[in-house]
DNA sequence: GCTCATTTGTTCGTATGTATC
DNA sequence: TGATACATACGAACAAATGAG
């Protein structure tokens, strides 16, 4: 017979998971250092090797790092080392990528709707910043985005300086503002007609293919929190993904 | 003073390093078993728990997998699990994937030719296949795509039967017939208007908007296999990426 | 169903090296 | 220089899963 409901969780399983919990909870902030692997193992009556143990798996997991002499750090977002910070344009494999600038063209409140409020796991009644984004490469329009954000989450959003938005990726921003690092993101692509605003942002002619990419950003405990849809007319270069 | 230019390589970093060499020279094939944690520290003099940091290592770098009581793996390709089985198409977030079923149209060597070679890494004149696929759901196709491989790698493709390639991805028939996991894959997309062919292919007018997806698939040692063109006009779907 | 040899998983503790400030 | 903190390395003991007999 099985035995009943007890599966033997394992101490350093059981360390990395409080540990994993505190930041969540927002404990430490990324880039502020959690206690010293001695002081781990005395407060939870274990040895160095099993925090060793609990500590490495979340830095395999891109939840902490580590520095020999300093300490151990919270990781922020783990993904705009390369992965996305604005978008990776080509003209073909092996090219370098596209210099982007970023223009923002509009930042207000509005009431939430659907399917926006649903993919930001709100209820449909709360409201929601809406942003709007231009990508210029050489001063050509490649990319348009419209962002959805939580007004919730993100109070005083529209009080910060215009240019920030312009200066750092807005995953840099809702990092440092408001302690939330991306953790994942989901995309959706497809190809589809421009229509009038598209057409006008990119400055082409309506009814020209576009590629249209729908994305949801995570940040801890799969919570969404940003609902982006991006619009890209890239000539001859191409929106880069790798896996 | 620093030392000169030495600086000391971990003995786990050691081992680590030539059990991955071996793998990739194919001494063993995915699947089969490495020698025991016993062994390879009597083979290499260094303690268990060293052979152990080398191994967990490789086990998170995705190379191999262990199983309590039975051994330790060379791992096969790591993303087909459920990254890159074919396409995996939503209506929208949140929606379960659609089914799809494969139909070879054509399979032949055709002359090697630029770009194709250069992204496959081979010179101009060496031959390839040519490989040419559709992805139906509920009967109506949704994507076409035309593959191109070495054909010095890949000798006696053709001769397989045509069913297989119908019945099993394409990453699984290269890794079990030839021994090549896939490690990583490239991607560029954009939105074009559909070809004489590609409209053809998707049953679709010429000059609708198309999704097209660029792809390089990399083995060992960052050496590319597959340079794959796919078209999609998925309808009311979409093709997902999460990073 | 049981036992046994094999193999990996977990935990402990110690000693020493190296980077940081 | 010294104190602190992480990195490497060793090895022992026991637990748990596997498969063969």
């Amino acid at each position: 017979m099985k035995k009943n409901c007890s599966p033997p969780i394992p101490a350093y399983y059981r360390l990395q998971t409080t540990i994993l919990e505190d930041i969540e909870k927002g404990r430490w902030k990324p880039g502020e250092s959690i206690p010293t692997e001695r002081s781990l193992a005395e407060l939870n009556r274990v040895s160095i090797g099993t925090v060793k143990k609990a500590l490495l798996n979340l830095v395999h997991e891109g939840y902490l790092y580590r520095v020999q002499g300093k300490g151990t750090f919270v990781a922020g977002t783990t993904l705009w080392k390369e992965s996305l910070r604005y978008y990776r344009l080509l003209k073909s494999f092996g090219d370098c990528e596209t210099e982007l600038n970023v223009e923002l063209l509009e930042l207000k409140v509005i009431p939430g709707f659907m399917p926006a409020n649903r993919y930001l796991g709100i209820p449909e009644g709360q409201k929601l910043y809406e942003m709007k984004r231009v990508f210029r490469s050489d001063g050509r329009p490649v990319v348009y985005n419209i962002s959805y954000l939580p007004h919730k989450l993100f109070k005083g959003l529209t009080g910060l300086p215009k240019n920030l938005f312009e200066k750092v990726t807005l995953y840099e921003l809702i990092e440092k503002n408001y302690g939330y690092p991306t953790i994942y993101n989901h995309e959706l692509f497809d190809a589809i007609e421009a229509g009038r605003e598209v057409a006008k942002a990119l400055e082409i002619l309506k009814g020209s293919p576009v590629l249209h990419i729908e994305m949801q950003s995570f940040t801890y405990k799969d919570k969404p929190y940003e609902y982006r849809q991006s619009y890209c007319f890239c000539g001859n270069r191409k929106v880069f993904r790798e896996t």
